[in-house]
DNA sequence: TTAAGTGCAAATACTTTGCTGAATC
DNA sequence: GATTCAGCAAAGTATTTGCACTTAA
């Protein structure tokens, strides 16, 4: 019982920046294997699937969300919002900040460090860390599922595990404790079928 | 089939930063519900069981692996090795430095980042990120295991599942891959049995 | 109108690095 | 004795914040 929905560029060739992305220094992650692509290649709005003219008077969901919640909602905000809702990855603020200024100029990475944070605080967005030393976001909406990262590439795989929740519910009830979050991120490598190995992307030294 | 081995302080009062510790700025994590104490309560060599003589003139485990590795040993390197070798919890980069500064004042925190980093591309220790914005370090040879986070106190338990493997390593096989490392965090909250719940520590607001 | 949001730039926090002197193998 | 390492301080990168101005409700 489980089901894959990727997330990254939907092919194979995801090596490059992508844009104008920071890499130097903090070039970290948090596993032994480094990870040269933290998800590279970015998606942003669906491709060609955009939400349907109607709904889009109402704004996208999680602009709903901040309304429902009671948040002012302002252009910035709004354009961020929809960023955010149309993401089909999970951007750095860099990226939210680049694909909104797209939108709408007049916005600032402060503006956007400062509601990214907000919507976290208010439950509407999560807060990722696939190394790489940047947060990412994406809609909490999105249900529970986890991700399974290419070290090779940086694409992340999202997936859910039914049977996995009792599981761990119950590790955590041994334990004492009640489960507020799950953060379960598996770092892989993919399989060559194929062609035998030894021709890997980013080689492992 | 698991086994919890409790990795923060023994006790509950893990609140204080036990030390001049920095908070201000940097201080969210990678969950939905904010931590407020990022694995409080350090605990350095073990209370009382320590090593047995006769085994520190080989120096310690980590000091061991440096040298089957071939790195050089220098004096500052013998110092962070010991005090990785004999931490019991998951210090930051800035506790390995002031505990080792503590053995040997020579040592600057430079030196604990290059070799922290140097050890973790060898293999020999393994980054951890609990939020709170700094990595944490754990020697390898620990084992598999996951890690269950107090988002009250901050408090680190650690525990281990054997099912779990098998069942990662086939979600991972469907998906193409082949699992290299595996992050498994799990968020809760203490249950409190006795009393009625509504005063916890770092209450949610 | 008024509290809340925004831009900008400066400030923080964590981490890396260039360079020179020092220590290891 | 050559190569690698350490210290120091400066540079980088990610993120937050003070302040004056703008805007949503």
């Amino acid at each position: 019982m489980w089901m894959g929905r990727e997330t990254g560029c939907g092919s194979e060739h995801l090596i490059g920046p992508a844009d104008g992305g920071r890499v130097p220094a903090a070039n970290r992650e948090g596993q032994a294997s480094r990870m040269t692509h933290p998800e590279a290649g970015h998606q942003e709005a669906p491709p060609r699937r955009q939400v349907p003219a109607r709904r889009r008077q109402a704004g996208s969901a999680i602009e709903r969300a901040c309304v429902a919640r009671g948040l002012k909602m302002t252009g910035q905000r709004r354009v961020i919002a929809r960023v955010l809702s149309e993401a089909l990855d999970h951007p750095d603020v860099e990226e939210v900040y680049r694909r909104a200024a797209r939108l709408d100029s007049r916005i600032s990475i402060a503006t956007v460090y400062r509601t990214v944070r907000l919507l976290e605080e208010k439950g509407i967005l999560e807060r990722r860390d696939f190394g790489g030393g940047r947060a990412r976001y994406e809609p909490s909406e999105h249900g529970h599922h986890y991700h399974l990262i290419d070290v090779d590439t940086g694409r992340v795989i999202e997936f859910s595990e039914g049977g996995q929740e009792a599981l761990l519910q119950a590790i955590a009830e041994r334990l004492g404790f009640t489960i507020v979050s799950v953060r379960l991120e598996l770092f892989g490598r993919r399989n060559v079928p194929e062609r035998d190995e030894a021709e890997r992307p980013g080689g492992n030294k």
